[in-house]
DNA sequence: GTCCCTGCAAATCCTTTGCACTCCT
DNA sequence: AGGAGTGCAAAGGATTTGCAGGGAC
C-alpha cells in the first residue's frame, strides 16, 4: 500500500461533503468545490471520493437510477430514494442492528456491512403529479 | 399507455432469466440468448428488461459496483454482494416484513418497496486472497 | 529528491436512442 | 393497415485512466 499525502483538494472535498446533509453526486460536489478551487478537475473529485470511501471516511450510495451519491455520515442509517427525481433523504429511524447479525449465519459470517434503500415518491414529486393530473 | 404486443424475443429473455438462479447482467443474458436468437441486439435486451421491470415481472438490482443485474424472483428476499468479484447471491433468509411498515411513518407512507444488500467477500474470493497471501 | 497528487483529455464502460424495417394483431 | 417491436449503430452519461507537471514530506 502507498503512503497517503495531504492534499488541500481532498481536505476540501471531505469538508464540503461533511457540511452538507443532502447526498450529492460527484458532479454536484464538483460544482460546489469549484467555488474554492476553480481549477479542480472532475477526475480529482472522483479519485478522492473513491479514496475516502476506501478509507471508510465517507459512504457511496448506489440506489438504482442516476449517478452514485456520497454521504459524509458513516453511521448506520437508512435512506429514502425518490423514484421520480432521484433525490435521497435520510430516514430518522433507528437502524436494525440485528440485521447484519441475522444475515451472518446465511453466509458464514462474511458480511461486513449492509445497505437498505426505501423507494417511493417524495413530497415534491407527488405534489407535481397531483398538479398535472 | 401503449398496447403491449407479444414478441418472441421478450418471451425468451424472460424465460432465460426465470430459469437462472444467478443474477445476470444484461450482457450475460444477451450472450446466453444469442444461442437461440443469434441476431438479437443488446439494445433489445435492455429494452425488454426495462419493460419487464416496469411491469413488475422481474427486478433490477443496483448493488454498487459494476453493471446492474436482473432477478427473475420478485418475492421479497435479501442479496449478498461480493465486494471483490461483484457476484450476487440470494440469502435464504426471511425478509423482515416489518421494515417497510416501520419506515412508513418516517416519510408519510410514501414508501412502496425497499431493497437491502449485504456486502462482504464471497467464498471464492476469500479462498483466492488466502492463496495469494 | 522522491513519490504522491493534480489537471487535462482521452478512453472505457454501461445504457439509451433514432431510424428504417419487420412482425403481431 | 397500423402500430409496437427489432437490429443496428451512433449517441449519451458516468466514471476511470494515462500522462506530464506540481506539491508534500
Amino acid at each position: 500500500m502507498k503512503a497517503l499525502k495531504y492534499s488541500r483538494q481532498r481536505e476540501c472535498i471531505k469538508d464540503c461533503l461533511m457540511r452538507r446533509h443532502d447526498h450529492p453526486t460527484a458532479d454536484t460536489l464538483y460544482m460546489s468545490i469549484r467555488e474554492e478551487f476553480p481549477n479542480i478537475s472532475l477526475g480529482t473529485v472522483y479519485r478522492n471520493l473513491n479514496l475516502l470511501v476506501d478509507l471508510g471516511e465517507i459512504r457511496k450510495l448506489s440506489c438504482g437510477s442516476g449517478p452514485d451519491r456520497f454521504d459524509g455520515d458513516t453511521s448506520p442509517h437508512y435512506h429514502f430514494v425518490c423514484r421520480e427525481c432521484g433525490e435521497v433523504e435520510d430516514l430518522p429511524m433507528e437502524a436494525f442492528q440485528d440485521l447484519n447479525q441475522a444475515a451472518q449465519r446465511y453466509c458464514s459470517g462474511r458480511i461486513d456491512s449492509h445497505a437498505t434503500y426505501f423507494y417511493g415518491t417524495c413530497e415534491n414529486c407527488s405534489k407535481k403529479s397531483a398538479q398535472s393530473a
